[in-house]
DNA sequence: AAGTTACACAACCGCGGACCT
DNA sequence: CAGGTCCGCGGTTGTGTAACT
């Protein structure tokens, strides 16, 4: 029953891969592709690997096309896109950027572009106390001051997944549901707004249609309920910071995914944003957009305005 | 120049679903 | 159908090196 076991891990070769295995790998891999049986490779092919770690050799580093090297603003672009809407699936993220690895993508997003939009926020701070106290202006008594269950929730919140529940659960609003901060792929519906859509953002937020709404504010970020439309029935939330994008031009817009309800229990249901630029819209589309305004729209939505506390305060 | 710290990247580990017997 | 392994994935760790003191 069953089939042999993968390997002796005692006899097994571990660490660095010296340039004599890649070319013993490579060769063999050449002369006879992978067999579909990675456990049997390393015998045939006369090397004292795992074969977990032969297949991993071979798709991250020897693999023909593999693109090592510095990351383009168009992959980056990429990557912030498909990482605000799936999460961590590096695997398709890697998918959809030929050349590059899912370790490729998920290192490079660790070590520098987590770190690129994290920096990127932080010139955005004088603009959160308009934006915060704008938040809050709703029709709703329970939404006109910041809830008491708001609390800041960092950027490291947002850039890895983890349990919200704790810091929203309970201040959800009328549908008194629990959300994840972001929805897998499928959940998610949403639309962006620039500068021509005030109207729509703040009769969402005036209207007190009594659901869910957030708030991100460069490094910290506010739950408030009713804080959405009267046509918006679903979780809605506001996002600001990613200053980088925003500073010189309020046509600039996050594009984030939609919380869709109950998914608290789902690892990959964190929150990220999108660096949006009206010139360059998203490869991964987020279609029904709510209709804003007195809207009819049951969507999850989101949106952000950089010049939404300026223009409408 | 030596020691320490931070960073980048490669590799490993463990888990869950698919597959095999 | 059950029990076992294989495969692929994502998270984590280890290692080499650059930057700093």
């Amino acid at each position: 029953m069953g089939r042999a076991p993968c390997c002796d891990k005692a006899s097994v070769k571990k660490g660095p891969w010296s340039p004599e295995e890649d070319s013993k790998l490579k060769e063999y891999i050449h002369r006879n592709g992978t067999g579909g049986n990675w456990i049997a490779l390393p015998h045939k092919a006369g090397l004292k690997r795992c074969g977990k770690s032969c297949r991993l050799r071979w798709l991250n580093y020897l693999r023909p096309n593999i693109k090592h090297g510095d990351f383009s603003d168009d992959e980056d672009r990429i990557i912030c896109n498909l990482f605000a809407t799936i999460g961590s699936r590096w695997s398709i993220i890697a998918a959809q950027l030929p050349g590059r690895t899912d370790n490729d993508i998920k290192n490079y997003w660790n070590t520098k572009l987590k770190k690129k939009l994290m920096h990127g926020l932080q010139p955005y701070n004088h603009h959160s106390s308009k934006q915060q106290q704008l938040l809050f202006v709703t029709a709703s008594p329970a939404a006109a001051a910041p809830p008491e269950a708001a609390r800041p929730l960092s950027l490291q919140h947002l850039l890895s997944p983890h349990d919200y529940s704790h810091h929203y659960s309970g201040s959800y609003g009328s549908n008194n549901s629990t959300m994840s901060v972001l929805s897998a792929a499928a959940g998610s519906r949403g639309f962006l707004l620039n500068g021509e859509h005030h109207t729509t953002i703040t009769s969402c937020l005036d209207s007190g249609g009594g659901g869910l709404g957030l708030y991100f504010d460069e490094l910290c970020a506010t739950t408030s309920s009713s804080v959405h439309g009267q046509g918006l029935t679903a979780e809605s939330f506001v996002f600001g910071g990613f200053q980088q994008l925003l500073e010189e031009d309020h046509h600039k817009a996050l594009l984030l995914a939609a919380g869709a309800p109950n998914q608290l229990d789902q690892q990959y249901s964190a929150a990220a944003s999108s660096c949006y630029d009206e010139a360059k819209p998203p490869l991964v589309s987020l279609t029904d957009g709510g209709n804003g305004a007195g809207g009819t729209s049951t969507s999850n939505s989101f949106f952000y305005d950089s010049s939404y506390s300026n223009n409408e305060s």
